[in-house]
RNA sequence: GGCCCGUUCGUCUAUCGGCUAGGACGCCAGGUUUUCAUCCUGGUAAGAGGGGUUCGAUUCCCCUACGGGCUACCA
């Protein structure tokens, strides 16, 4: 028997997690649901400075909302929890001691202004400070001071990180699974701290301590980790543990200009970089959403699929499921994809007019309560006939308003180019005209008032405009014969009165 | 600066040594819709540059250029 796939998405709650994040866990998701095994979300809220309140909801409803439920996860206990390291703060000591014990890690001394200090003056000199086997016995920490030394600061309760002590001299030949073979010369790393002096400990000790203890088959992640993986690895092997495989995703970079997109970018050009829209609890800045700017979830992910991914054949348009079924790890990009707000509209579109009508009325029923209107008309009918043209469902209002109130301002452009001097006329014959049916159907109204108009040799657009200015406000919509048909023959008729008497 | 990753139409991408380089978004033109939108049809437009390897390179290798990432007691 094979192991069973575990995959983790594991966000840090520093905010609203943006597309790139969504995008990640997605992969993570379809990867895992691909394989039938487990997706899980961990939160590393080990940086104490950087935590957001109200960021982990945010992230737990962004994932619900784009339909990338976890399995495991805070208050989803699979037996491998709890899944905030900020709860899992006590495993962390033991394993960094265990470096320190084998040899792996040493204890450092160093303050945080000391080293900046270092590192001005190196920069000044035009050079890199870089804390490695090249000056770590220069410098104070439990390589450099005698075993008395250490212990003394350490019994004086001295602050002290725990450092990852790099093996020298040694070409590692790391595998990922989009890249393939890498090499790294371990001389060029540094001995990256484990430990901080504030009792937790970095990214990089919780997060292999974590997918091991997780027993993480998979660590699908964003490419800004590519140069962690030497670390990581090395961290594995000197804990004694198997590694799991490695696939670093291409980045999502802005659509116009240079690197990779940003949280401030979205308002900035005018699209959401955040599936849900945001409040910054700081100062209450609001920043757009997907789901507020009227996206549908299945758009949104077809897209982010797309962002790096692809099937293969010319399919586009994919639902969650046959996301799932495609999906393909060998078939991720390796180059940083731009991203496109204009593709993503067309997806949108796409996705809207794959909906069902009865789903569409729903949402078009409460978007019309809000809007105070009550109706008798046929929603079904109404959503049907307008729905083609729409891209949001907050579109359908605009599309249809006419159906529910009548038009009290007219297109000027409109009134310009099709109410003549003798409209006025021809609308009051055609008032008697339509007075005379007694059955309104949209077929029985279009015969008559055609071969009346057929009757008296004139164009139809010196008809057909004006009463569409009438009915609608402007040079626009559906079929005039439906719009007619369904306010019905008294509102038709009272429409074509009050544009007479506007016009 | 150092290290790592990458490089096909403006953008997202197909191609796993044989190409008249395919699709999608966008844009342009035409058609349908006596309106508008949708829709349909067509068009526009690409292998960063230079060396190899090969009968043959977009595809493999090297160099350069360019792009991106990392370089914190952040993730």
């Amino acid at each position: 028997m094979t192991k069973d796939i575990r995959v983790r998405f594991a966000p840090s709650p520093t905010g609203p997690l943006h597309i790139g994040g969504v995008r990640t866990a997605l992969f993570n998701y379809l990867y895992a649901k691909k394989h039938n095994g487990t997706f899980i979300l961990r939160i590393e809220d080990t940086d104490q400075n950087r935590y957001v309140s109200g960021a982990e909801n945010y992230i737990k409803d962004a994932l619900d909302w784009c339909m990338i439920p976890y399995d495991e996860g805070p208050e989803k206990d699979g037996g491998f929890g709890p899944y905030r390291q900020s709860e899992r703060k006590h495993l962390y000591k033991t394993y960094a001691d265990q470096l320190v014990n084998d040899g792996f890690a040493y204890y450092a001394f160093d303050t945080a202004e000391e080293l900046s200090s270092l590192r001005n003056n190196y920069e000044s000199d035009g050079k890199t400070f870089v804390y490695n086997w090249n000056n770590r016995t220069t410098l104070q920490n439990s390589l450099s001071l005698s075993k008395e030394e250490v212990n003394s600061k350490l019994k004086a309760g001295e602050a002290y990180v725990i450092r990852f002590k790099t093996p020298q001299n040694e070409t590692l030949n790391l595998t990922d699974e989009i890249r393939g073979s890498i090499k790294i010369d371990t001389n060029i790393l540094d001995d990256k701290i484990l430990f901080k002096s504030d009792g937790m400990p970095t990214y990089h000790l919780a997060n292999i301590v974590d997918d091991h203890l997780m027993q993480i088959t998979h660590v699908i992640r964003g490419e800004e980790w590519l140069p962690s993986l030497a670390l990581h690895v090395l961290l594995y092997r000197s804990l004694g543990w198997e590694a799991p495989s490695f696939a670093h995703l291409p980045l999502i970079l802005k659509p116009i200009g240079k690197g990779k997109l940003s949280k401030r970018d979205g308002d900035k050009m005018g699209f959401p970089v955040f599936p849900l829209q945001w409040q910054d609890p700081k100062n209450d800045e609001i920043s757009s959403g997907y789901r507020e700017d009227g996206y549908l979830p299945e758009a949104v992910i077809n897209m982010l699929a797309f962002l790096g991914w692809n099937p293969g054949t010319e399919q586009e348009l994919f639902s969650l499921e046959e996301l799932i079924q495609e999906f393909d790890l060998a078939r991720v990009n390796k180059a940083g994809a731009k991203f496109d707000p204009e593709k993503t509209k067309w997806f949108q579109q796409q996705h809207l007019q794959n909906t069902d009508t009865p789903i569409l009325s729903a949402t078009f029923r409460k978007l019309l309560v809000d809007k105070g209107i009550s109706t008798t008309l046929d929603i079904d009918k109404i959503v049907e006939t307008v729905k083609e043209r729409a891209v949001f469902t907050a579109d359908l209002w605009d599309l249809s308003h006419f159906f529910f109130t009548s038009p009290t301002i007219y297109d000027e452009k409109a009134i310009k180019k099709a109410w003549k001097e003798d409209t006025p006329l021809l609308m009051h014959e055609l008032i008697r005209i339509l007075q005379d049916i007694s059955d309104f159907s949209e077929d029985n109204v279009s015969t008559i008032v055609k071969s009346w108009i057929k009757g008296k040799e004139i164009g139809f657009g010196k008809i057909m405009m004006p009463l569409r200015i009438a009915l609608v406000g402007s040079l626009q919509g559906p079929d005039l014969f439906v719009i007619a048909s369904m306010i019905g023959k008294e509102e038709t008729i009272l429409r074509i009165k009050n544009t007479i008497n506007n016009n």
